[in-house]
DNA sequence: ATGCAGTTGCAAGTCATTTGCAACAAAAAT
DNA sequence: ATTTTTGTTGCAAATGACTTGCAACTGCAT
């Protein structure tokens, strides 16, 4: 994990990003993080860790950490971009439109179907976002 | 289709919303529209026939007819959000990334698995948004 | 015609995010 | 180890896309 790490902040340092002390600390954050935060909340989560840390850092590490494809932005509906690390799988979102929750989930078949649909209309595919706003079953 | 425009502003009329001038041309021009405007798109559109019209009369007609149902709102990625008229059938968007064109398309396989997905994880879908950013393949 | 609840334009406000800038601090170079 | 170079930071102000308060209107049911 260590390593894990190491390796990260020497790619980073690779490609000219600088690894400051909350740089360090928000990747330390992401690292630690298992749900979708925003970018107040990972601020409140590394605030107390690098005192005075702004919000605009906080927004600008997390722009470049996004093309360094480190981490992965989702803009949900109606609410600010949530982050989550990209080292994961590719897969879609289901977000619970009471809680906010949001549950990962993936489909083969689907991304196939999109990829097929795509293609047929002369399209390739650069990217795509697949949300299911849904709401717990009462059974 | 004078026929058309009768009924819906009946309709609209029933609900307690008031056709002004304002709204009257702003459903004229929706349905006249083929492509998925913005807000100051439709600003552009409808002003001249309604000089002096104001951008939040035009924010606040959509509110309004999104909520009767009459029209759609589409938040697509980093842009401001578009508008079609909610008539047709359900379909999703395919964008593309270099014009900012919006293709329609459509798949009942998809929504059937989506609709599995959800009811495995123990949710029911509320609605979903499925986009494809996509760019015309070179051939 | 009349009264009033729904609308309008305008200015100001909100929210999430970005940016200009001078002080600062990682890496590099020496 | 010290200097130099250049990416970063915090702060305040700016942006973009809307939304809202408010006083002056205006559809439209009566």
């Amino acid at each position: 994990m260590q390593d894990q790490t190491d390796r990260l902040t020497r790619a980073l340092r690779a490609a000219g990003v600088r690894i400051t002390r909350q740089r360090a600390v928000l990747l330390d954050v992401l690292a630690e993080t298992e749900d979708h935060p925003d970018a107040v909340e990972l601020h409140r989560r590394a605030e107390p860790r690098v005192p005075g840390l702004s919000l605009s850092t906080v927004y600008r590490t997390l722009s470049a950490l996004e093309e360094q494809g480190v981490i992965q932005r989702h803009q949900f509906e109606g609410a600010p971009a949530r982050f989550e690390r990209a080292e994961s799988a590719h897969h879609d979102h289901m977000i619970d439109v009471e809680t906010g929750e949001v549950v990962e989930f993936r489909s083969d078949r689907i991304e196939e179907l999109q990829a097929r649909i795509a293609t047929e209309l002369g399209y390739e595919i650069v990217h795509h976002r697949m949300e299911l706003y849904v709401r717990k079953r009462r059974g």
